[in-house]
DNA sequence: TTTTGACTCGTCAAACGAAATAGTCAGACA
DNA sequence: TGTCTGACTATTTCGTTTGACGAGTCAAAA
């Protein structure tokens, strides 16, 4: 049992440095299985099927991203400080599992089911910690309390998906994750959005 | 030459009719021309080709739609008065020329030259719109006077229209205008959004 | 000067075959 | 019994062809 854990995590670990090189569509379970020097057939007998691996290797990487970002929303000294810390690991994400995500194929063409699912997944832990932060805002009476918590943070995820995706699809000719510039001053627009829209929780919510 | 103009302005309130209809690549130069009991080569008298024609129709209507706006943000008594003005003008345009703006198109493929164009054309206005709106709001004192105005108008109008796009592409399997529903829906975010943002750039601009 | 309609030419989408790849399974092996 | 294999099938994807449609031209007519 132990054992079969052991084997799904090196299987793992194989298919995640092929999905962040290559993307998902561009690595074949042939190629996951040479790595590791065993058969296809064998992938089989571990995962159901391609989508699985891929799923389960998205899954890993989003709990290693954000368990540290959770851990830090308590002990942090202020929002800005989570903000910038923040966007350092998002700054850090985009560059190094942009084909993972296969950023690529979202801006495109119409999102397959399958990239609908990683979409929901990576918005839920996104909006989860955005959700904690504003609530510890709230807490230490650095945010305006009538907010209603959820459905801001959800708001805020949308738009700073939205700013990313119209960013890919027509700042550059077709996004490049090595452009460290580029990347830079979309970090840059990032962090302005979310100044001002945290900014704006401060005080007097007029919405309703 | 009034002659010329008169002819022209017939073309494209024509061509308007049918792009509105079935947009930019499902018209035909053909079906304008019929519609007006003309020759297609008549068109091509008075227009170079098809993109022009599109895009004279697309400024036409940016322009009509854009002149009540502008003269409102001069008599409006707040920001919340324009913003209530132009989420109302926002999603009468959404609803009338989804098909005219070719919004599909957008969402799915890499943008054409031609789309850039339009965009960049759709955002320079809004921009020029929020911008004033924004000066307006600090001539009055109802913003924070050290507000970087064009830089925040276009921050904002990319917030806006990365939602569009966003929800265009993920909400529905496929976006549909008719849907009162769900424009609603998106409307009521966008309000949100503006309310915090706008609530973001009244005090204490910690952005740099 | 304006209009026409027959003409060319490029583009695009359906059709199809071939290659690549996902997924299966009966049997081997420990 | 649990694990693994490689040959097998099924499906997807990719490149090519082809035919139709529509943009744009132009010589001649009005």
């Amino acid at each position: 049992m132990a054992e079969q854990d052991l084997k799904r995590t090196l299987i793992l670990e194989a298919a995640l440095k092929r999905f962040k090189r290559f993307g998902l569509s561009k690595t074949t379970m042939e190629e996951i299985a040479r790595d590791l020097a065993i058969s296809k057939g064998s992938l089989y007998y571990y995962f159901s099927d391609k989508e699985s691996i891929y799923v389960a290797v998205v899954e890993r990487m989003i709990a290693d991203c954000f368990v540290d970002m959770s851990d830090y929303v308590e002990e942090a000294p202020s929002i800005d400080a989570i903000m910038n810390r923040y966007l350092e690991l998002k700054e850090k994400m985009l560059l190094e599992y942009h084909f993972l995500f296969g950023v690529n194929e979202w801006v495109k063409e119409m999102p397959s089911s399958l990239m609908r699912q990683i979409k929901e997944l990576l918005q839920q832990v996104e909006t989860a910690f955005l959700s904690t932060t504003i609530k510890k805002g709230i807490s230490t009476g650095e945010l305006c309390e009538e907010i209603d918590t959820e459905c801001i943070a959800e708001l805020l995820v949308s738009v700073l998906f939205g700013l990313w995706v119209i960013w890919c699809k027509w700042q550059a000719t077709s996004f490049d994750p090595t452009d460290r510039k580029g990347l830079r001053c979309f970090m840059d627009r990032e962090k302005k959005v979310l100044t001002i829209f945290f900014n704006g929780l401060r005080y007097r919510p007029t919405f309703n």
